[in-house]
DNA sequence: GATAATATATAGACCAGTTGGTATAATAGC
DNA sequence: GCTATTATACCAACTGGTCTATATATTATC
């Protein structure tokens, strides 16, 4: 039972993916999932919105858990978070730079039409962000300097993701990487361990070729 | 005359960075701006994607203009370029956190609904990177990572003017003008320009009090 | 310089299709 | 028999878009 509930979620953080709020509709979303309008609005008495909520909360723990353990696997904050940004790189490409980002959409289109919604993106957002900050600062980044380069690390990630889905490219995600990389390597074990980080010199080999804008 | 074509194009482009593109009707759009469905058709055939795109391609050029003015008033690009972000958190506070990135939702939105205005939206990102990227190399960061940084750089704004929205809070901006200004003062004079930016001791001491993630 | 002819532009009624949402009836599982 | 769930029919409001009638300039003709 509530098998129905939990199709209806999945088909909904999918579209909300690739669609965004105002794009999905409800006949879309119970055409996707199978299940039929009688059963959204028994399982979500809110309608849409609260249907909303729920996706967004249920990606939002996913990616936390995404961030969390990537995070844990690698050792220092540098390598890890740029890592993981080239690990999302990944994952747009795979979707044929046409999801990648279950929140980013939805965020900007209710940040000033929905309170419940944006405060709802709010929380997930600070999740995230307090994942990068405390491995920033196990990894020896000042206090103050890690919640000011956790920001830093999810705009970029978000914004870049936006960059990767509009030029059809991994590239922008991949240079914030390198650049990020770059930045927490000099600010966690001081100047010297930015001079000629280890992950630079193979990497701009195969891809300096490409277009400079 | 044409008149109501400036106008038609004005309202559309503050529509579209309060609501984005999908939950704004024309019908909204020509109540706001006086004019008429007959006018909106008359001046743009191809209908909302037609008008869009003419008034992505308007505020995209406003929005250059403003960075080309701001990055060739202020002297070195770690400046220039926090100040300029810092200029953006101006704007998005003043619009009580619901505008101030007027590509962003839209882009996001239509990346994979309308290859057009896909086009579109990546003419103009092309063409504020550039201007990025232009700065950085002037000042003396080697050219391939100036392109790089400048990657970094609109990525972390249009990243940055998200959170700030969900956040209804300047502070990430701010964070990001912060640790970016860092960076680029590393990189563009070397080592030793960024072991204490000028720019860090005064703002510190206002914004240490506030919440931490 | 008055008037007719012609673009230019405005006005809004109208369209089929869709939106999010409600109602009620049928059906399953215990 | 009773609750939990599913299945539709239906709703007003709105969507982007088309169409034709009208007004307002601009230009050509006498």
């Amino acid at each position: 039972m509530a098998a129905a509930r939990d199709q209806l979620l999945q088909t909904t953080c999918e579209l909300l993916d690739l669609q965004g709020y105002y794009a999905t509709g409800l006949n879309e979303i119970i055409r996707a999932s199978g299940s039929p309008k009688g059963s959204l609005y028994y399982y979500f008495p809110g309608g849409k919105e609260e249907l909303t909520e729920e996706a967004l909360e249920h990606v939002g723990r996913i990616v936390l858990g995404r961030i969390e353990t990537h995070l844990r696997a690698v050792g220092p904050p540098s390598d890890a978070i740029g890592g993981f940004i080239r690990l999302v790189a990944e994952n747009v490409e795979a979707s044929g730079y046409k999801a990648g980002g279950p929140i980013t959409t939805v965020a900007l289109e209710t940040a000033a039409t929905s309170e419940r919604l944006r405060c709802c993106c709010e929380r997930i957002y600070a999740a995230w962000h307090d994942a990068f900050r405390r491995k920033l600062a196990e990894g020896g980044v000042r206090p103050e300097r890690a919640a000011e380069l956790a920001t830093l690390t999810l705009a970029a990630l978000e914004g870049g993701i936006l960059l990767c889905r509009t030029q059809r490219s991994r590239r922008p995600l991949d240079q914030v990487a390198g650049a990020l990389q770059t930045l927490i390597a000099y600010l966690s074990t001081g100047a010297a361990a930015a001079r000629q980080p280890a992950h630079r010199r193979k990497r701009e080999q195969g891809e300096q070729r490409a277009k400079s804008e």
